[in-house]
DNA sequence: TATGAATGAGGCTTCATTCAT
DNA sequence: AATGAATGAAGCCTCATTCAT
């Protein structure tokens, strides 16, 4: 006989049961997504992959759109915290940066496949990648403000110092079979770019610390 | 009866025909391919923008990915050649950059579209866009490396002087949607890129005249 | 610890209970394939509209085509003795007609439904069917005899007299969103059916009451 | 080489080729649907049954609903030819009668699968049997109009006269196992239906002649 | 060479049924 | 007895490629 407490528990244990399941779909999209691609990517493959019948994806994600959304969405929020949390500390320009390139480091592949997939997907796909750049644009311009105040940066507009910054990222991104052959192209490459790029916009005034 | 020469001379004919089907082919396809993007193109699309059998289409390109590799490549030829004559005049870095922008604005479609899915296209697709980016990097390293020895350009690593262009463009390129609704980027952005980008990389001595 | 009168006692609550969620289950089933038509319902359907989850149906009811059944009998032995009882009372033609009329009109929806579907339903169903039309029959043909006795009603084979009642009776429930858009068809049609069939089956001599 | 000549005659061809194979698919599709009920029939046993590849029918059909809707206006416009060739000659109600069921006969599986399942069949569906329905109505109400002037037919709404008749008929065809058991219902009871039908809707007065 | 009908492997999705809790 | 997550067979449809004409 079940007593109330029971049932609440062999819920809870059901609920947690199911994500769980959750959870291991979006792992296996996501590693998926970053090796071979996402329109490439069937859903029997990450059916295979997450250990699962083919029939059960559809239980969590009656659509395979909705489960590329979830899995955006899943790492666009995380990516986000991460840059709050990386950008916290640190107030200068150089600190923003790096903690641009520590949040990407950790999801580099899926990073790099959405975004040379994004013009051929859905729009909640668009509008993730959106709102990473948004957060990071919002604390690049503080500090680039900053900056500009302090004497260290040269005045210039702000979405162009933000849009070299994050193309010069998503070039290499997008070409790391090329700049970094079988590595990841942000642990060989990133402090070359940090470096290159803050020479870039900075005054030749040696005084700021971040 | 045939006689040899008619033979000849049909033959002839047929390859001249032959070859035009196939420039069709190409154009049809390249249009497309900039329209819809490259993997969401279908054989039988092409066959029709081409006025065409479906058929007709294997008897010229026997898989799909021969096509798609012909169309690269006679692409990136054609953008090189271009870039080469655009660049021919002009001296400064500024020539090479609007150089540049100006052999892009007429292919943006394509371009574009080669760039956001090159990742999961063939060796061929790749290479091809290797082959257009070093035709300009041996422009604007020369461009470059001039203006360093001149004292116009701060003096810094070429490649990534290189890479911030290329990576500052392709951005663009690739939200072209986001900077330029319904518009061709190039056209409406591309003064601002120059500008701001040769504001960047040079020192403050305006000497120079490209 | 459980005595053997707990036992029992529980033992009797369980098939109470048992009883009570097959009940829920039949009102549940019975009411969609009404709604939306027998093959179209789905047994997840059918759960959700019961209160119960998916499983619970498949304890009740191993498989889909058992709970058609028994839904198909449960509807078929109410059905047939509420037209004993409303027959009970009228003793002509017109009573046995509108008795008819009046059972089906509480079930309307389920009885167009099984009509319709019944071709490719399992032999239950048919039988189902069978039976309430014999049942039907009997008082008809009783009726129609006593009718032909008095010579009110004409003289002509007792079977296809009453294949024509049904005939039209059925071809107005089978067309019932034809012939009373949105509403029932035998309350709004029934009389005239009435009407016109007796017209049809009697003789001029209007002697007789019901 | 190909003479223009040719190319008509083989154009010509080719869509005889298609044509026929059109035709075979239909045939094959109404033979089950005859058989099996329609939505019972699955598009692969369609295909294998006009010994085709599965793909082969997306081609002429691309959606299974697109074949259902063109073997029902196939048979639709069929049977309206029919009944207006029959119907032309006799000019009594028994000639309309007898013409209607002789129609019928020829299609008696597909018909009484049509009737059962138009329920749950897309509106084209129901519009081609309310079009056959249409055409014999109209018949039917000229030649009974005719009977009730010349004191043949007894006076009565046209609209319940027709709908008596389809309702026998229908009754018959959907519960032809029961009324004829492996044999076909119409050839085998259809006359005592007319004379049935007849004896109901007539007057004593035996002047008419069909 | 050109045609276009035919092919069939492969993808997505549904849903009755099973099973561990 | 009840739950609901998981299963997997089966259905529909797409599209690159082949082939007879």
């Amino acid at each position: 006989m079940l007593t109330e407490q029971s049932v609440i528990i062999q819920g809870t244990k059901r609920s947690q049961q199911k994500a769980a399941t959750r959870e291991t779909i979006l792992r296996s999209a996501r590693s998926l997504y970053a090796e071979r691609g996402i329109a490439a990517t069937r859903s029997a493959a990450v059916a295979q992959a997450a250990g699962l019948a083919h029939g059960t994806l559809f239980l969590h994600f009656p659509r395979q759109e909705e489960l590329l959304v979830a899995v955006i969405e899943d790492f666009g929020e995380g990516l986000c915290r991460r840059l709050h949390e990386l950008s916290a500390g640190g107030r200068g320009l150089r600190a923003c940066l790096e903690a641009h390139l520590a949040g990407l480091r950790e999801v580099e592949g899926f990073y790099a496949a959405l975004l040379t997939e994004a013009g051929h997907l859905p729009e909640a796909a668009r509008l993730s990648l959106l709102m990473v750049q948004s957060t990071l644009s919002w604390h690049i311009a503080a500090a680039a403000e900053a900056g500009m105040e302090a004497g260290t940066i040269r005045r210039q507009p702000v979405h162009l110092l933000f849009n070299t910054w994050i193309g010069l990222v998503h070039h290499y991104l997008a070409n790391r079979e090329l700049f970094a052959p079988g590595a990841l192209v942000l642990e060989r490459r990133g402090g070359e770019l940090v470096e290159h790029y803050l020479g870039l916009v900075s005054t030749g005034d040696r005084i700021e610390g971040g």
